[in-house]
DNA sequence: CGTCGCTTTGATCTAAATCAAGTTGAGTGG
DNA sequence: CCACTCAACTTGATTTAGATCAAAGCGACG
C-alpha cells in the first residue's frame, strides 16, 4: 500500500513536470504578496528567511500527495480547492479539512503526511521545501513560531470537528458546514462550493443523500437558496446559527 | 456562560490554594526527572530554560480549567487521569483526549483553552506558567520547537480520532480504544481503566450502553477478560487489531 | 442536443440510541 | 466484619436517525 502510493505519486510528478511549468513566486495570480503578512503565512516566512517558493498545478481529482508519503513540501493554495483525507482499508473516507485559496496545507512535524491530499477542482499551489522551512526554524525564532501557529490552527479546527463528528445531528453538521463555507468563501453573499455532495458527506461523517436532504430542507424553510446545486446563498444566517447546536 | 465558567474556576483555585500545598519540581513523585528528556517534555523544557514548575492536586471530577477560560498554565499529569472535552449547549459532550501519567495537556497557542479539563480520578499534575514558556520560546529555538512538537502530537491524535468518529462502526471504535489504552497504560498485560463507560462513550461518539455491549461481545468471543468492569486483559491483540478496521 | 455524472427524492432497512429493568460491587457506616 | 447503599454496569425491548437501495431529474459539456 505504502510503496504503491509512492510509485504512483512519482509517476504523477514526472508527468506533471512535463505538462506544467514550475515558476517563481509572485507570478500574476490570486493571493498577491501585497496582502498583509499576517494573512499570508508564506509571505511572512519567505520574507523572514528568504526561502524559494515555486508554483505547481493539479487537475481536478489529481493526487497531490498520499497518506504516509514522505512530506517533502509544504503547500499554499493559490487558486482552486483541496481535500485532505484518510481512508480505511475498505474505502470509507474521512475528509479532515478543505483547503481554499490562501490556506496552507501539508505541513507536518514528522517525516510523513498523515492525510492524503487531492485537488477538488483544477488547482494551483505555491510550495516550499519542508527541509528549508525546518532549517529556517532552527535559526529564526519567528519562523519556528509561525510553524507552531499553523499547526495550532489545524489542531483547533480538528478539535471543533471532533465535536461535530461525535455529537452533532445531521442537520447540525450541515448547518456548521454552511456557516464555515460562508465565512471562508462567500463573495457578495453567495458561495460557490467547489466540492460535490459526496465530499461534503465524507467531511461531515454522513452520506451524500443525507447532505442533500438537509440542504433541501433548509431551502424549503427559506434559510438558503440555490442557483445550481453548488451556488448557495444564505438567506437567514441567524436561523442557521440556531441550528448549529 | 463564559463568565460563569471563569468565576467558578477562580473559586475552585482559591479553595485549592488553601487545601493543597504548591511545591517545587522534583518532589518525590511519579515521572522522576531521571527519565530521558525525550520522554519527558517538561524536564526537557525546564532543563533548557530554567522554568519554575509546581505541583497541584485535584479530586475526582474536579474541574482543572473550563472551555474558553484564559490559558494561564500548561500541565503534565504526574499521577491520575484527566479528560479534555467540549460541550454543546444541551449537555452533549465530546471528549477529545484522555491524559495519563507523563502526558502534557492544556498547551494552547491562543490565549484561551479550547477544551475544558477535569480530573477523572484523584490526580496530581505538574504545571508551568504559559507566559514563561512563551518567553523561553522567544529566545530559545529548542523550546519553540518543543512547543510545536507537542501541538503536532495532539493534532495527529485528533486526525486519527476524526476518522474514528466519522467513519468507524461501534465495534471498530471500541477495538481502537482498547488498543490505544493497552499501549498507553497496560502493566503486566493488564489495564486498569480510570474512566467509566460514559466517558468512554463520550470519547468514542457512542452511548455507554453501546460501549458495554461491545465489551461484552469481545469477552464472549474470548478476545478479552475482565476482573471487575475496569480491569481488562487483552487475550488476543491480533484479533482485536483485525476488528479495528 | 445527447450523454453522463451529479443531485434529488422516495422506499426500506439497520446500527445504534433510547427506554427500562435488573445486577454488581466498591465504599460506608453500623 | 458484615450488610447496606448507590452509582456503575449489563442486558433486554423498542424506537429512530441516518444508511442503503432505487429511480428519476438536471445540467454542464462535448
Amino acid at each position: 500500500m505504502y510503496h504503491i502510493a509512492i510509485r504512483r505519486k512519482e509517476m504523477v510528478m514526472l508527468n506533471q513536470s512535463i505538462t506544467h511549468s514550475v515558476v517563481n513566486t509572485n507570478a500574476p495570480h490570486a493571493v498577491p504578496s501585497a496582502v498583509a503578512p499576517a494573512a499570508n503565512p508564506f509571505a511572512e516566512i519567505t520574507g523572514h528567511a528568504g526561502l524559494i517558493a515555486s508554483e505547481f498545478s493539479y487537475k481536478k481529482d489529481e493526487e497531490i500527495y498520499g497518506e504516509d508519503e514522505p512530506a517533502e513540501y509544504v503547500y499554499q493554495v493559490i487558486s482552486g480547492a483541496v481535500r485532505s483525507y484518510k481512508l480505511l482499508s475498505d474505502g470509507r473516507r474521512q475528509i479532515g479539512a478543505f483547503h481554499l485559496p490562501g490556506d496552507v496545507f501539508g505541513l507536518e512535524f514528522g517525516s510523513a503526511h498523515r492525510l492524503a491530499a487531492e485537488a477538488i477542482i483544477d488547482t494551483t499551489v505555491r510550495l516550499v521545501k519542508r527541509r528549508s522551512l525546518e532549517q529556517a526554524a532552527g535559526t529564526d525564532v519567528a519562523v519556528a513560531r509561525k510553524l507552531w501557529t499553523m499547526t495550532a490552527h489545524d489542531l483547533r479546527h480538528a478539535e471543533d470537528h471532533m465535536l461535530l463528528l461525535g455529537r452533532k445531528t445531521a442537520m447540525e453538521r450541515v448547518a456548521t458546514f454552511l456557516l464555515e463555507m460562508d465565512r471562508r468563501l462567500a463573495v457578495a453573499g453567495m458561495m460557490a462550493l467547489p466540492m460535490c455532495r459526496r465530499d461534503i458527506g465524507d467531511y461531515l461523517g454522513l452520506t451524500l443523500e443525507t447532505v442533500s436532504r438537509a440542504l433541501s430542507q433548509l431551502q424549503s424553510q427559506g434559510i438558503l437558496g440555490f442557483s445550481g446545486a453548488r451556488q448557495i446563498v444564505l438567506r437567514n444566517r441567524q436561523r442557521l446559527r440556531s441550528m448549529d447546536a
